[in-house]
DNA sequence: CGTTAATCGAGACGGTACGTCCTGTCTTCGG
DNA sequence: CCGAAGACAGGACGTACCGTCTCGATTAACG
């Protein structure tokens, strides 16, 4: 109906403009911005208005509506704004490379994404479209692990017969819960990652 | 100020009751059922209103704010109450034990339960007192874990220089994160446990 | 739909009070004072806005749209509580009651309910509820100058013949456009009442 | 600031025409069409908004508000641009032209121009431009009644020590108050210039 | 005949108010 | 004292307009 996010971007391919005044990117920045400073700053997600998004970020309501149709949509265009770079690894050892991006795993946690990220779960799971975008956001990073997997294998550092998949799932999930969810809370983060791999590598049998 | 929680049950060692007419139970009942209906019938944890609420449960709000001092302690308490018994486990060998246990992580998160648990997760975060009711409903179900990994150190089934609480983390973690987020949505849930729990005891190194 | 205006004053009649909590008379009280302080204080009919009246009155919006369904209304009802006595005449000649009649029309255009209501012309003729409103609170003042004029007839001081419905009209009219239209900004109000009542009691015919 | 409202025809005595491109004159006369027929559609005055009046006569809504400066304005240009021509009287007896100029005061009403006109009345009290420029129209109307009137004084007609002013406000208001307000809803307006213009001249004393 | 400049339509801009909904508290009555 | 019912002050929601602005395109007269 309103033709919400329709940015000027998505008719780059086109040759003709759009009538009218263009959106300005000023105010796009301004409102992802506020998203991020407010929520770094403590407030809630659900405590997040977009009345006060709209008074940090200098802009009217409507300007924010033009362009998200809630505050979901926001959220996570938001979050996904702040996604720091793909980790890169050194390449000598697998265990060197995996211990750098558990580690990585750990600190993206961490600052801003990590205060937000936990908040969108809800919406993961009841939302396709957030699903999709929040799947789409981990894939590369999903992909340097599995290549870090695969050259283990092919160097003989891994076993040959590795679920690359099942392995991948070992790797994340154990950080992840003990991230996000702080799942033990007598187990500190500092070094986990180390430990973490070397009973991946090592197993838990006799 | 308010006597909120002070639910008859409470005082039940004492002698005395308390004057005037009992907190019906009827009521009690009721809520904690509407706020489950609403939340699995797809009703958002923030769309979730104290008066649709206390519509469905034909209920008056202040007898919802008398037991509970807001929405997050309501929806803790629901969910608290529909955790199901603490799974049992054979005693045979641990590796069928340990498989049980995943398996029941993963089939927790089915029906009601499955669908309000992620829903908590930011509250878990930042309400400390959520979180520590959350700690405490899983606290039995982790010392389960804990046991059967022990007994399988005693029986020499495990390694004798295992860290119990690295291995419980790498056993929940990934079943959660998959069951939870669909962290991985192309790996089937069905056959998870057996995969999971071998490949933590075999470990990944050649 | 929503039950607006259904204040317990008018279902007085009945035994059975309406079940919860009643509506509160100091915020109706509250209510219409404010809109009348805003107008006298100088602002616009069409600037004021439900949000002022509210602030003004120290009380929620819900309060207002509870009892009125828009301004309009709420404005009428605001209105006809500040309606003066319906003047008195003293009864001795009927020149001397049509005077004090016509210069009481004069005088209720001043203060606040001046201000108010040539605003509400354009609803008066649009919506039939305010007119019918209207229409009644007008009703008692007209009665008093027929009674006038009637009692005229009876004493002989006017002609027998005398069109009761016209010359109310005819008295009522040219002071009412000159007071609310400014008419004919040559002409001063003050002795107006009775310069009008001449010319009528004598016709303009040679 | 903004050159409002220096339309080319107001500069037509200078020799020199401004630069660019001149305005169009069927967006002036769109324009207008558009808030009169939304008027008369039943649009009240303030719910009347300029972006209805942009899209109904098919124009930006800058090419609007470089002519008028506020609403007010425009719709005072819009009645303004429906009056009719001034009535002519035939001449032969007062009562007869009376009776006409009446009468015209009366279908004037009728139509656009009625509907548009009492919603003037609030903006006419408040605003002296727009009661400046209301008097303006209605100049050679009430010329054409004066003289009249003054022709009558001199035939012998009308009593040598008559009040124009006065006649005429007692001539012209109750047929307002009548046409605009429906004063009297008994009162039907058919043969009431009749009647008013009889009554005057007879005056209602015995 | 190309420049210059004000116009055009369209629509985004920062704001304000709308009328609705919900929060957590309160106030009434009857059980 | 508890129950339902519902009013209370407050505040965010998403919508509609305000009056201003910025676009690319159009349209004359001037040079």
């Amino acid at each position: 109906m309103t033709p919400v996010n329709t940015s000027t971007a998505d008719v780059a391919d086109q040759e003709r403009r759009a009538p009218g005044r263009p959106r300005s990117a000023r105010a796009d920045e301004a409102i992802i911005e506020a998203v991020l400073d407010l929520i770094a700053g403590g407030t809630t997600i659900e405590a997040l208005s977009i009345e006060s998004v709209a008074a940090k970020a200098g802009v009217g309501k409507a300007t924010i509506y033009r362009r998200w149709a809630n505050k979901e949509q926001l959220i996570v265009d938001a979050v996904a704004s702040l996604k720091g770079p793909v980790p890169q690894v050194a390449g000598e050892s697998v265990r060197a490379d995996l211990i750098t991006l558990v580690s990585a795993m750990r600190n993206s946690q961490h600052g801003r994404a990590g205060q937000v990220m936990p908040c969108l779960i809800p919406e993961i799971r009841r939302n396709p479209q957030v699903y999709e975008r929040y799947q789409l956001a981990m894939a590369p990073r999903r992909q340097v692990l599995r290549e870090v997997l695969e050259r283990g294998v092919r160097t003989g550092e891994l076993r040959v017969d590795l679920d690359i998949d099942i392995a991948v799932l070992m790797l994340s999930g154990p950080m992840l819960v003990q991230t996000i969810m702080n799942w033990d809370p007598n187990l500190a983060t500092d070094g986990l990652a180390e430990r973490l791999v070397d009973w991946v590598l090592a197993g838990i049998g006799a």
